[in-house]
RNA sequence: GGGCCGUUAGCUCAGUCGGUAGAGCAGUUCGCUUUUAACGAAUUGGUCCUGCGUUCGAGUCGCAGACGGCCCA
């Protein structure tokens, strides 16, 4: 947390001027305002020449970092950077009021500063702010990163990120897609009729999920919490309330490791649907990629790096025993014979595999050696019914159960399924979970009798979907890291 | 948890065989009124991640640790 606070002489220059600055009156002053940003002022003067600047003048007023600054004597260039892009101005002593090209010269990169004056084009025809007045609106204490290269070092761009946005212009866009991405789903699902809610985050039943939970504790209540891990169960006692089209985005919390591919906090998307079933699920999943692709990447076409993916079209669906077989080489027929599943699972090195259900097996098979392979947008239906005690049965076969998974690019991307509305069956389900967790996996989940005593009630029947909306923005941006696409990845402590 | 790689000036990076720690950018000073990674000249700046060890001598070799990255389970 208290990284030591390094004081060099640049910082002491800097502080310095801060203190000239304090004793001439107020060094951060919040009364200049802008009318124009950047990127606005190119796309709309862009084209113009400097007849028709001097026929129509044009005085704008513009805010932002001092990223660049090209100092010749008497006159100046600098580069302001403001939300919006870059912008150059034009500051020449004699068209400034007394003194302000003085105080200019003291200014360091990374000053924020307000600049109004009049647009014109440059003899090499770039549109810059001919300044008429000028202000340093912040005095910057320490250095930016260099001009050029940027913040480069991994660990500081995930620690002190604004640096990262500052000066990494590939790395601001990865998070403004982000928030694109996240903004067209929310379209998507509002024209469709779906209310968005929000739901607890701390919980005192574990569920909604296999995995291993954060604890906390409510002082008031004396009373032990989970940060959750899904927010699956109070989303389906909302559609017991009558919200029979329902989705959240919000964080889950899952305490296990750290990869490329996993952050202790992550944002979920999930959705029900009342009266409509995994395969309805499977086809609307297609359209919501189609049409968020389309709006915020302009095409369902997304080539990153040497993949690519087209997401006009249906996707692949296999189910987990047909995937597995043809991994692996063998017949799906023996995949149910139990010697057969002991002998693939050793052969792939899974842990205590003599203790797993068939079932689980065949699923530990499959993420062991088939999920990573699974490139192009692919459905995976046919789950055990052990590993998904919130999916409704299957009504072709009563070991499985109406789920899919997608995989896109070798990493699950969504998981969906009928979900189960039979109280009873869901009793035996959670009891089954809490004889797991009692002999020892830790990921089991909990008896909720509040979300049985809901079930009877009457659940519609229904189907649900929770989307890593993390795992999407890496799909849509090409980034090969999940901490290339938070804005402040977990990390380790330094002290 | 295991393996490999990295950590040197504010930033980006060199550093030979173990022998006085370097460059570019940024900063400071001077010059320069259309530059664009502005330019020219001069110049400041170091806990070489931390600790222990080997050695006459360690940024460099060894051991332990911290943090980060990638891969594996």
């Amino acid at each position: 947390m208290s990284e030591k606070i390094t004081e060099n002489d640049l910082i002491l220059q800097r502080k310095t001027k801060l203190a000239e600055l304090r004793s001439e009156g107020n060094a951060y002053p919040n009364d200049f305002r802008r009318d124009s940003l950047s990127e606005a002022l190119h796309a709309q003067y862009g084209e113009f020449d400097n007849e028709t600047f001097e026929a129509n003048p044009k005085h704008v007023s513009v805010a932002g970092r001092i990223m660049l600054q090209r100092i010749m004597g008497k006159a100046s260039f600098i580069t302001l950077q403001d939300m919006d892009g870059q912008i150059q101005a034009y500051l020449r002593s004699n068209d400034l009021p007394e003194g302000q090209y003085e105080n200019f010269k003291t200014w360091d990169l990374g000053d924020i500063a307000g600049i109004s004056g009049k647009l014109f084009k440059t003899k090499t025809g770039e549109l810059t702010i001919h300044a008429d007045s000028v202000r340093l609106l912040t005095k910057s204490l320490r250095p930016l990163p260099e001009k050029h290269a940027g913040l480069v070092d991994t660990e500081q761009r995930y620690r002190k990120r604004y640096l990262d946005l500052l000066t990494n212009e590939d790395s601001l866009k990865v998070f403004k897609l982000r928030s694109q991405i996240i903004g067209e789903i929310r379209s998507f699902f509002g024209e469709q009729d779906y209310l968005e809610v929000e739901t607890p985050m701390m919980h005192s039943v574990l569920g909604g999920a296999a995995a291993k939970p954060f604890t906390t504790h409510h002082n008031a209540l004396d009373m032990d919490l989970y940060l959750r891990i899904a927010p699956e169960l109070y989303l389906k006692r909302l559609v017991v309330g009558g919200l029979e089209k329902v989705f959240e985005i919000n964080r889950n919390f899952r305490n296990e490791g750290l990869s490329t591919k996993h952050n202790p906090e992550f944002t979920m998307l999930e959705y029900y649907t009342a009266y409509a079933d995994f395969e309805d699920q499977m086809i609307f999943i297609e359209s919501l990629f189609k049409s968020v692709t389309e709006r915020v990447l302009g095409s369902s076409v997304v080539e990153t790096n040497d993949h690519k993916y087209d997401f006009s079209k249906p996707f692949k669906r296999l189910t987990l025993i047909g995937a597995v077989a043809e991994k692996l080489s063998v017949k799906e027929e023996d995949l149910r014979k139990r010697e057969v599943l002991e002998s693939l699972a050793k052969k792939s090195h899974l842990e205590d595999y003599k203790d797993l259900s068939e079932g689980r097996l065949l699923f530990e098979l499959f993420e062991a050696e088939v999920e990573e392979s699974l490139d192009q947008p692919t459905f995976i239906t046919g789950y055990p019914k052990e590993i998904s005690p919130l999916s409704r049965i299957s009504d072709d076969d009563p070991d499985f159960v109406d789920r899919f998974e997608l995989f896109i690019g070798g990493k699950e991307i969504a998981n969906g399924f009928s979900e189960l509305n039979d109280p009873e069956d869901q009793a035996d389900r959670f009891k089954a979970q809490v004889e797991q967790k009692a002999s020892g996996d830790e990921e089991a989940m909990e008896y909720d009798a509040d979300y049985v005593e809901a079930l009877e009630y009457g659940l519609p029947p229904c189907a649900g979907v929770g989307i890593g909306i993390d795992r999407l923005v890496m799909l849509l941006t090409g980034a090969p890291s999940i901490r290339d696409v938070l804005l402040f990845p977990q990390l380790k402590s330094k002290d």
